[in-house]
DNA sequence: ATGGCTATTGCAATAAATTCGCATCAACAT
DNA sequence: ATGTTGATGCGAATTTATTGCAATAGCCAT
């Protein structure tokens, strides 16, 4: 009961149990983005038996209640994270994975020009790229673009994952 | 044969495979982006024996070669399309799931903010928002907002996938 | 055109993420 | 305290993607 939350899923009619206290909990302790898995594994610290299907069905209903909200971080596996009164948005550097965050205010114009362009109104972006880090790093890590090729010469697995 | 792609392979040294030519064929063909499902079903349709293991190998070596790029349009599952000249964009209405493009340079000084800002280099943008022919239509759909709750009363399943 | 070297493929097994059915359990109103 | 019924746990089923390996087939040299 670390918020309104349970307030909401209580008039709402929903049970307050404590698997969807605790994950509320956890996602609310979290700074960033969690998996549901990781979600499970936070829980079950406190409350070893809780299951992942569980979890998945929390999270829907919170999404659902505009609780939290899933973030696009890419795919093959989903992620989560408290709505916030701010709205923000993600850089996903493709490099190293790391994510930060934009404020919604600092997009510019960006949403009027959509809204005028396309008559789309965006609500939450990701944008894919470097970070500064990793372009500090220059063109090593994950195989850059240049010499790519069969195992021809000497060009080892130069294009890992 | 479609393109320059093939000589490519080639030149790199790639052995030019039916599979891989149909592969590339099919993702020119199409006008948007694919699942490697799709792909291998397109394909199959004139090389019946080719094996999903296979298109996503080819896939992963097209992207590789910066021939195709992998779009980020949501958890759950990978879309691949032509890497084009001029840089687009895509707004994924949360709605009715339809892909739209922006071209790069309507973005405006998005790019110029972000590296400015956070020393962030952006390559790909994804928007998740609602769309135009979806916003019309009023908050019909995928369960608003408004009026959602167990199955207490008369609310249905409002909130399906 | 032929033959050999080895990159590629097909297939089946495997892995990871998510969903589903159902019997049991436990919130919450009474 | 008790009943009603929504919520949970568990295992099985799905979906999507990856990997090992033997068989196949490009491509170069002849």
């Amino acid at each position: 009961m670390t918020h309104h939350a349970t307030k909401t899923l209580q008039e709402l009619g929903y049970r307050l149990t404590p698997q969807r206290t605790l994950v509320w909990d956890v996602l609310r302790a979290s700074d960033g983005h969690m998996s549901a898995e990781e979600v499970c594994a936070q829980v079950q610290s406190s409350f070893p038996h809780i299951n992942i299907s569980t979890v998945y069905r929390t999270l829907e209903l919170l999404v659902e209640l505009h609780l939290v909200r899933e973030t696009q971080l890419g795919p093959t596996r989903r992620f989560f994270e408290v709505e916030e009164e701010v709205p923000h948005h993600h850089l996903v550097c493709e490099r190293c994975g790391s994510v930060a965050h934009v404020h919604d205010e600092d997009l510019g114009s960006l949403h009027l020009t959509l809204a005028k362009g396309q008559g789309f109104a965006a609500k939450q972006l990701t944008i894919f790229g470097i970070c500064d880090t990793c372009a500090a790093e220059g063109d090593r890590g994950t195989a850059p673009a240049g010499e790519v090729g069969p195992a021809a010469d000497a060009a080892g697995d130069a294009a890992g994952a």
